[in-house]
DNA sequence: CATAGACCGTACCGCCCGGTTCGATGAGCC
DNA sequence: GGCTCATCGAACCGGGCGGTACGGTCTATG
């Protein structure tokens, strides 16, 4: 079933491909670290195909990072959903989740606070915003199950904590970063269920 | 009294003022979002003068991040101490000025992790990193005069919030970013003083 | 008043970047 | 077998970049 039937090699899958590949590389070297002709070369394509499939190279750009929020969220998500109904254990799981993604060799911090960084443009600021949405509304949704009593107030202090665990992973030292910000994390939280004073 | 005595319009406070001038611009538009010729004629200044001072646009760059790193750390760090004695008050007093930061509207992020998020050249990372450093050394000195059990664990939470909150509010949403990493802070300290259990 | 050197303005250089074009190739559909 | 079209590879383009060179101006010093 090939989504054009117009078309011979399946553009989708071609598309699809081309992100897979480019991401790792636009995330190791950085946005404007890697040209589009060494990028094409690396990938095995022609800039032909790449500008047919992506218009540009900010529309690359914007596509790699609209999939690469949604993968990273769903990764997030799905961890707290294995680790059960208790609100603690997700929260547990979320940071564990993070470390382990710390400690791979290559990771180099947030790709999509990476971008914003660089690129002022308003569509990547845009996609950052909204991959800051996703992880908030993730960890609020566990505030609520806690018993909060600021639910979103909570999941803003917990989004603080996963941010910059990132960060300090990321520019400072990786070693129990994670460890360090789930430990506030759940400090956080008996202090949380009636409010700031009980 | 000028520095250098065969010079005529003392080089030295020239290259402050290209510092002063420049800091402004390379933190609104970003580092390769301005060229050294616009720049120079932002600065009112040749390009030759700008090079004899600094070598290089990576030379520019490099003196403006460590000036700014220990511009801003000073700036917290007094913050701090003109709270009083009370770790409690001096962590508020860093957070209400970081709050202050994060309502001006140049406010684009910490300049420092904006620079490691694109020029990933040893020597910017790592004043990023020096620039971690100290605040780490300053939260983590307000950790040990509240009596934290491991006060550098607690400097690291702590330094985890600042970040956070920074990152936040520059590309979330700045309203209350501080406020809410303060009582977050705040919340930390009682249960630290002996330990995660008391 | 002569010298030194900080500084300006402008032209210039080579490079690389994002993006376009084109002819050739080959796979799938009618 | 002819049509369509995705794809390749390579040449090409204009522009902006970081950086250099140079002639001229001004200012402080001795």
């Amino acid at each position: 079933m090939p989504v054009r039937k117009g078309a011979t090699i399946d553009p989708a899958r071609t598309r699809a491909a081309i992100l897979e590949t480019a991401t790792p590389l636009l995330y190791e070297r950085g946005l404007d670290g890697i040209g589009v002709a060494e990028l094409c070369a690396r990938l095995g394509i022609s800039k032909e195909t790449l500008y047919r499939h992506f218009g540009t190279k900010d529309g690359l750009v914007e596509a790699m990072l609209e999939a690469r929020s949604e993968r990273v969220t769903r990764w997030l998500a799905e961890a707290a959903e294995a680790a059960g109904q208790d609100p603690a254990d997700q929260l547990t799981a979320v940071f564990d989740a993070l470390q382990e993604w710390y400690d791979d060799p290559v990771f180099r911090g947030c790709a999509m606070l990476n971008a914003a960084a660089q690129h002022h443009v308003a569509s990547v600021r845009d996609i950052t915003a909204r991959h800051l949405d996703g992880y908030l509304e993730l960890l609020t949704g566990i505030a609520e199950r806690a018993g909060a009593a600021d639910p979103s107030a909570l999941g803003r202090q917990w989004l603080m904590l996963v941010e910059g665990a990132t960060v300090v992973a990321a520019h400072h030292d990786a070693a129990g970063a994670g460890e360090h910000a789930r430990q506030a994390a759940l400090a956080l939280l008996p202090a949380a269920r009636t409010g700031p004073r009980d």
